[in-house]
DNA sequence: GCAAAAGTGTTCTCGATACACCCATGT
DNA sequence: ACATGGGTGTATCGAGAACACTTTTGC
């Protein structure tokens, strides 16, 4: 930013923007929720044919979060419930050409996507070059990818460990349980129901509703999340959008 | 990253690369030793005059960690012990052309800087437009600089409380209380010694000499850092250089 | 001897964990 | 009735904070 060269030359150096989209499939089913992000196939020379993560270039008039969100919706027509800088990548080998991408994390409502995802097979308008994967058994990706989507993954579990972020990922009204799976998905593990129960609620982040959910057993309770806490745990920076 | 855009529109767009230098001032003085980091007086005309971060322009075959460390160098002259990509700021509006910023934020040992400044003055070759300012007493800056460096000095506050980084502003052997000082320098409060003292030596970060600083009053043993540690806290990013 | 910093020991609290136990529902 | 998950109670452990206390130096 300081400008100390008269002529910068710049100009070979392009500024990409992607996206590590997480959600969550197979919910409330009878198997364990799986975590899942959506991958582009590529249809021009760098890697063609090889799936990558959705991204697009950084329009001169648009903000970098500005850019996520629109990559994001192109592939997915969805509004995330979290979006945050993830960190830039830029190694001058990372791709044939200089390419510096700024590439985000984001979570989707499991819910909307299943949605989308119906909708599209039901309407066989499904995008032909999107796929969604599960975060485990991701195939060779182009560029960087597979690291990037690493470094996102260990973010996203880092995170859930301290924040409470992974209601990102639930419908409007859930139950601890549907939180708890979810979270069992992110970090690997199987968490104690009783502690997780007393963990949340001592965080305040979630808002019991008169509601319950009736099954197989007794019924368990409905909530919702608390729009007042999410921030606070970035720092100083504002939130996007 | 993928490239959907056949010709894409980036030529308006300019990659710039920051840095916010972290050091030391008045060490083992009798004042309590304060942040301090290096602000490089603007000569052009967005916001010619203004106090600034130190950067420069990306260079198409240099990768962004090597121009961090080229940014530091050509402030500071000096090899940074810590440094770290902090975020990439790139708001249309935030500079009068596109610029979009990968900032970086960095530690210096305070006996290096300190000698450098010493040689400066003596010499009477000191950079004209370099200035070390208080962390706490920063002017009005040009661009966002003033939340970079906000945001910088919050990722420092919290690093410092669950690693062990602040002896990367020491000189190779200190004693606790120096790591001490500048830990409440950083954290803008008083710790006890007591507790301070056993939470280093169980993080097992420091190695102790058999050395010894004379004083006053009962001689401090001296430590040095135990480079086997220091990793492992960033993920599965491999280290900067 | 005294002041002051270096360094040690002890206690308390709080959060995380483990796990025993009761509750409510469908079958 | 009983299996199963929902939900509560409780003992234990460890890290951190508070603080009393001993040690070692310069003056």
């Amino acid at each position: 930013m300081t400008q100390t060269t008269p002529t910068p030359p710049t100009d070979e150096i392009r500024v990409a923007v992607s996206a590590v989209i997480f959600s969550v499939r197979g919910l409330s089913e009878s198997a364990c929720p799986v975590l899942a992000l959506p991958l582009v196939r590529r249809t021009r020379d760098p890697f063609e044919g090889r799936w990558a993560l959705p991204g697009g270039w950084l329009n001169a008039a648009e903000n970098l979060d500005a850019a996520a969100s629109r990559t994001l919706e192109e592939t997915t027509a969805l509004a995330p419930t979290y979006l945050e800088q993830l960190y830039a990548f830029g190694a001058v080998d990372r791709s044939p050409t200089r390419v510096v991408s700024v590439v985000y994390w984001a979570l989707l409502r499991s819910d909307e996507v299943d949605a989308q995802v119906a909708a599209h097979a039901a309407a066989g308008d499904a995008p032909e070059n999107v796929e969604w994967f599960a975060a485990s058994e991701l195939p060779a990706l182009a560029f960087d990818h597979n690291e990037i989507v690493d470094y996102a993954l260990w973010r996203l579990r880092n995170k859930v460990g301290y924040s409470r972020i992974a209601n990102g990922l639930l419908p409007e009204q859930f139950t601890l349980a549907d939180l708890r799976e979810v979270t069992e998905a992110i970090l690997g593990r199987r968490l104690d129901p009783a502690n997780f129960r007393r963990q949340v609620e001592n965080s305040n982040t979630l808002i019991p509703t008169d509601r319950f959910r009736t099954g197989n057993h007794r019924p368990a309770r409905l909530y919702r999340y608390n729009r007042d806490v999410e921030l606070a745990e970035r720092g100083p920076l504002i939130a996007p959008r």
